[in-house]
DNA sequence: GGCGGAAATGTTAGTGGCTAACATTGAGTC
DNA sequence: GACTCAATGTTAGCCACTAACATTTCCGCC
């Protein structure tokens, strides 16, 4: 169990940790990260594509299509959508959510990153585009909903990194409740 | 009028457009459309701030911020932001709108650039955020509103761009229809 | 226990985006 | 024609990231 590469990536993913915040992320270059993990640069962009992918990863796709699906078809692809990714999101529970908000912490408060954590997002959108089509949703409107959808899920996930509670999967709830059920 | 600076910046412009249709946009480099526009490198970043800042641009903020505020305070922050967003658009129309869909083509088609484009749109969103909070929207719903909108909106322009319509406008209103006035 | 082979890492070299410090040219002004 | 200030050039460098090739380290097998 815990092969030498996984224990090298563990390294190097806590000692970027270490580095960004002590120096923050911009501050931090990739050769320093590998020096402190007791590795070469080569040996970081081997075990992590991009600096951005130290923090940004979204390994949660194939459950918000399965929950987006069993909504019930005549709901509208807002509804569906919002619905499905918030009893995901519920189901999951991170580990530690506290680890969460230290890593969106850090994206919340480097432009770059967050334009990297959307990127991260795109497979995320056609999942949920390709259930709401599966739906009966035109793939249009379908492609128009996941995009709303994320929209409201990530700006409330990097707004929820900043304050002090630790109740993430309120805050995603009070996020899709401005989109589903409107009040003034 | 037209002094020597905003020529080169002309001849930038048009020679990186020739090239990102020639090679692609990953296929160009900062320096080749120097070299075609008759510059150094350096002076391109000198009238560019990035190689993305070719294509992405967002001159439209005011118009979004004042166009929200004006509509009426009753309406949850979803349909005050589409309806603002949505006229917004109209008053504008882009002077070539064709010109408008080959940069978004390029933009759609090239993962980077997407990412450029979202974090052009940052400052969008801190307007509509604003526009929304002024109308007695807590702040926290504001920005979930203002993510969501741009998200559903982002999406629509690059769904448009890659098709043939011509009607941009329209594309904008259904995607926008989406959101607010939600049928099954 | 040594041995072979594959996985993990290292070396070297390079590209491209982008920045800084300083030198040079250009265009208009008196 | 000298002055001046904007526009451009030169040089040098950092960082993210990639490719081709060499080297080490682990691990099962005899």
């Amino acid at each position: 169990m815990g092969g030498r590469a996984e224990r090298t990536r563990e390294r190097l993913l806590t000692a970027a940790l270490e580095l960004f915040a002590e120096r923050g992320y911009d501050g931090t270059s990739a050769g320093e990260i590998a020096a402190r993990a007791g590795v070469t640069e080569m040996t970081f962009f081997r075990h992590f594509p991009s600096k951005a992918s130290l923090l940004v990863d979204d390994p949660y796709d194939p459950l918000i299509g399965a929950a987006i699906r069993q909504q019930p078809a005549k709901l509208d692809p807002i509804s569906r959508a919002a619905k499905g990714v918030r009893t995901a999101w519920q189901e999951l529970l991170p580990p530690s959510v506290e680890e969460v908000r230290v890593r969106l912490r850090i994206v919340a408060r480097t432009p770059a990153l967050r334009a990297a954590m959307i990127s991260g997002t795109a497979a995320t959108e056609a999942v949920i585009t390709d259930a709401l089509a599966s739906g009966g949703t035109s793939h249009r409107d379908a492609r128009i909903a996941a995009g709303a959808v994320l929209g409201a899920l990530n700006t409330a996930l990097l707004d929820w990194s900043l304050t002090d509670s630790d109740d993430l999967s309120q805050a995603i709830d009070a996020a899709l409740d401005v989109l589903e059920n409107r009040h003034g």
